[in-house]
DNA sequence: GCGGACTGCTTACCT
DNA sequence: ACAGGTAAGCAGTCCGCG
């Protein structure tokens, strides 16, 4: 391990100088303007106290050019824009496969690289100057946030899990164990990082409430010039307490029916004053839109009540807010994160507020208020501000605090502190630990501009108009009703194409002569024999890792419930970066874009795809439909099946896998679209309409009754029964429909606004023309709101929910869609709408 | 001036 | 601000109709 210097801000340091070793876990690296210094704030878990270590090694921040050293000296430009010294030093190129000498262009101030309209890369052409300074720093000392340290005289050691865990580890799996060389090494690396110890993070919520003189203005953080009237604490400690501003002279200190503490304050400033004495005490701040509201609002609030800048723990930069010693988590800006909404939590919440995350995820919602902030009691803003603040807690501790274990893992994957985690998206997870990778083994980080110039050319055309490469393949699905389907798929498809076809960067399209007959199927790229990709490496070792490690022991019910939601934590992590590991290479934003390499794994998909299909029909098994990775085989045979999966692993080097076995599976003549029941009786409904949540709950129960029904079904002859109850089902409902026998909320579609309502200019869909109606009553609306709307008898056919009766209903517009809903699946069946109903085709007509 | 055929926009879904 | 592929409904337009 390099030798590294630290010196702590704390005198505390005698705990560890004599002879005591002491674990500190990394939590965040900063930047400190006033000593020029990087610090990085490491958390002592017995303590829960944040030690700010300070960089005593002389680190700075730079950036390379391609320019000699005598040319970049001479320049005095360089030297007025903050360059104090250039140093020579030889990187490897990988995109040219060759050594470079480069010059290291150094400044004092990180500004003076970047972030500046007057920075040296705004000047000359300069590589690796977009990484920020706290991220450079952590890269080239080797550091890991998330990952446990000790400190002798000086030096940080990580401490990984031990060598003899992680041989257990790799001789257990069978998918590891295989892994040899290069990859061999890259797994060991990975487990030892993953299964090190973590730590519990002492932690407070908070929230706070602004007295705004006008209601509908929301109170600028910036000049925070409205009284901070209320601050609400939930500890991990047990801490709950609410700061409350007197108006009136009514309550003394209290305990609440909600056990939290009510402390009432004649002056803001001592409140603020207290608020953040108590903010300092805890390593970890967890807020929700903290990042642009409440932080700033507490930390200008408080330079402008004259608090001094020593006793304000919150420093704001343009990334959001943190503290000074402790991190700040920002759950509204994580929960945003598409990534984490799909992968890491299944889609259980659309809306990207408070109350719809709560709600889906620990089913708790917000205090209802029923009338403005301004008018109520003291007791009711202190309960309301205090449940705010719980729900952010709950949301950080539900699930044995999964979210918590989650940022850990992530921060250690992508080499990024747990506040930085929570502000990018996956592309800059990805980014992160693939610029680590570079710094580590001494490659050169590319310009875009360079990468896309030699690599930006796609061979392939996409079925959607405006895409830059084809991509997966659907197989038609044989319409009717299949008894007896077992599906398989492939485990990690892209990721494991990556791997097994070294895809990367500097490897598609490499430079050398003797590669480019090494062509990948269906495009026309070729791939490098004679290096291995980088990504091919990391990304197939994460693979391999989820695969053969964490997701089999995810689901062993012989471990202990704390051991193995664990490994559910690393398992839905990996998969979360394993999933975008492909897009983000045809993402136009990334920093290492390149379309051949995700034009390539989808080509590599296709062929895999389309062989095993073809295998399949040669072995006699029937393929009822397949969509990207998996395919619908009609047969029980595990002879047949065990021969496919053989085959594949043989000739493809591919992992086919059981997914699912089902008693029988529903298909119209629609693409993702279909219904099956699987042996275990669990129901699944892929791309129905009757599933998809903005429909109407008066449609969704008909559906979901409709579903019950199938559930029942064992045998074929079972469906007489359940199509007579279907039947009996579909008239009720119908009838209610003619017969007005419905609750008005019950018909709401709710769609949401992916743009300001002033932004669709092209054409107005109903959703839209709904919202037009609300804000002309004056309710503000913006993108990411869902609106509920009616089909109703007006010239253009629809109203917001609350500006309709009953009356108003276009009844037939609901026939209508009950019908193209439920026609998905009778289809199928062989059944009509009409004839089921009892509709005479003339009666549907009128 | 009206209505059917068509295209494009939009949302929600699948892998 | 990971990717491409599919379904569905509606908005808007074109075209034919003496």
């Amino acid at each position: 391990m390099a030798q590294y210097s630290y010196r702590a801000q704390q005198t505390s340091l005698e705990d560890w100088a004599n002879g005591g070793e002491k674990t500190l876990y990394l939590l965040s690296s900063a930047y400190d303007g006033h000593t020029g210094k990087a610090y990085l704030k490491m958390l002592d878990p017995e303590k829960n106290e944040v030690l700010i270590l300070y960089d005593e090694s002389g680190h700075k921040p730079y950036c390379y050019s391609k320019l000699s050293i005598e040319e970049l000296s001479n320049n005095q430009e360089l030297k007025a824009r903050g360059a104090v010294g250039f140093a020579e030093e030889k990187k490897y190129d990988l995109l040219h496969d060759k050594e470079v000498t480069l010059t290291k262009i150094i400044a004092n101030d990180p500004l003076a690289i970047g972030g500046r309209s007057n920075s040296i890369r705004e000047f000359i052409m300069a590589w690796e100057a977009d990484i920020p300074y706290h991220l450079c720093y952590l890269y080239d000392k080797g550091l890991i946030p998330g990952m446990p340290y000790t400190i002798t005289d000086g030096r940080l050691d990580m401490v990984t899990a031990n060598d003899w865990t992680v041989n257990q580890i790799m001789s257990m799996a069978k998918q590891l164990a295989e892994a040899k060389g290069e990859d061999a090494e890259e797994v060991r690396r990975w487990l030892s990082i993953l299964e090190a110890q973590y730590p519990k993070i002492k932690h407070v919520s908070i929230d706070i409430e602004v007295l705004a003189p006008v209601t509908t203005r929301v109170p600028s953080p910036s000049k925070a010039e409205d009284p901070v009237v209320a601050i609400s604490f939930v500890g991990s400690d047990g801490f709950k307490a609410v700061f409350l501003l007197k108006r009136e002279k009514t309550t003394t200190n209290t305990t609440t029916d909600e056990g939290f503490e009510l402390k009432l304050f004649d002056d803001e400033k001592n409140m603020l004053r207290e608020a953040f004495n108590v903010i300092s005490s805890y390593p970890m701040v967890a807020t929700f839109n903290g990042d642009d509201f409440d932080l700033p609002y507490l930390k200008n609030r408080g330079d402008k009540l004259g608090i001094p800048k020593e006793e304000n723990p919150i420093i704001i930069s343009r990334e959001g807010a943190t503290l000074r010693k402790g991190i700040h988590v920002d759950l509204y800006r994580l929960f945003l994160n598409k990534s984490v909404q799909v992968y890491a939590f299944d889609n259980k919440y659309r809306e990207n507020t408070l109350e719809a995350i709560s709600r889906a995820l620990v089913g708790k919602g917000k205090v209802e208020l029923n009338k403005p902030m301004s008018e109520l009691s003291l007791e009711e803003l202190a309960r309301y501000s205090f449940w705010d603040a719980a729900l952010v807690h709950e949301l950080l501790t539900f699930n044995d605090s999964l979210l918590i274990k989650l940022l850990i893992i992530l921060a250690r994957i992508s080499r990024m502190p747990i506040e930085d985690v929570c502000r990018h998206g996956v592309s800059g997870w990805i980014k992160s630990l693939l610029y680590y990778e570079h710094r580590r083994r001494g490659y050169l980080i590319p310009r875009q501009d360079e990468l896309l110039q030699e690599k930006g050319a796609t061979t392939t055309k996409a079925v959607i108009e405006g895409k830059k490469y084809r991509g997966a393949l659907v197989a038609e699905p044989m319409p009717g009703v299949h008894f007896g389907v077992t599906v398989l798929d492939f485990a990690s498809l892209y990721p494991s194409a990556l791997k097994e076809w070294n895809l990367s960067y500097e490897t598609v399209r490499c430079v050398h002569e003797e590669c480019k007959d090494n062509i990948i199927p269906e495009t026309g790229h070729w791939v490098c024999k004679k290096r291995r990709g980088l990504q091919s490496l990391v990304i197939g070792a994460l693979r391999d890792i989820r695969i053969g490690w964490y997701k089999p022991k995810s689901g062993d019910k012989t471990l202990q419930p704390e051991v193995r939601s664990w490994y559910e934590v690393v398992q839905r992590a990996l998969k979360v970066l394993l999933n975008a590991s492909y897009g983000v290479f045809g993402f136009s934003n990334f920093q290492l874009y390149c379309p051949p390499v995700a034009e390539s794994t989808a080509a590599i998909g296709r062929y895999a795809f389309k062989m095993t299909l073809k295998k399949a029909k040669e072995l006699g098994i029937q393929v009822v439909y397949g969509d990207t990775d998996s395919l619908f085989l009609k047969t029980n045979n595990p002879k047949l099946i065990e021969e496919l999966i053989s085959w594949a692993k043989n000739t493809l080097r591919l992992d086919l896998e059981v997914d699912k076995v089902y008693r029988y599976v529903v298909f119209s003549t629609r693409k993702k679209n279909y219904l099956g029941v699987t042996t275990k009786d669990v129901v699944d409904v892929k791309g129905l309409t009757g599933k998809k949540r903005h429909i109407p709950t008066f449609i969704k129960e008909a559906f979901d009754k409709m579903l019950e029904e199938f559930k029942k079904v064992q045998t074929e002859e079972d469906f007489e029964r359940a199509k007579q109850n279907l039947q009996n089902l579909l008239r009720t409902w119908y009838y209610k429909l003619k017969n007005g026998q419905f609750e008005l909320d019950d018909l709401a579609f709710r769609v949401m606004l992916s743009k300001m309502p002033e932004k669709y200019t092209k054409t107005t869909p109903q959703h839209v023309k709904a919202a037009r109606k609300l804000e002309a009553i004056g309710i503000q609306l913006s993108a990411g709101d869902v609106i509920s709307f009616v089909k109703t008898k007006d010239k253009d056919g629809v109203r917001p929910l609350q500006l309709a009766r009953p009356e108003h209903i276009d009844v037939e517009k609901y026939i209508d869609y009950m019908r193209s809903t439920f026609e998905q699946v009778l289809d199928a069946l062989g059944i009509d709408f009409d004839k089921m109903v009892g509709v005479s085709s003339l009666e549907s007509f009128m």
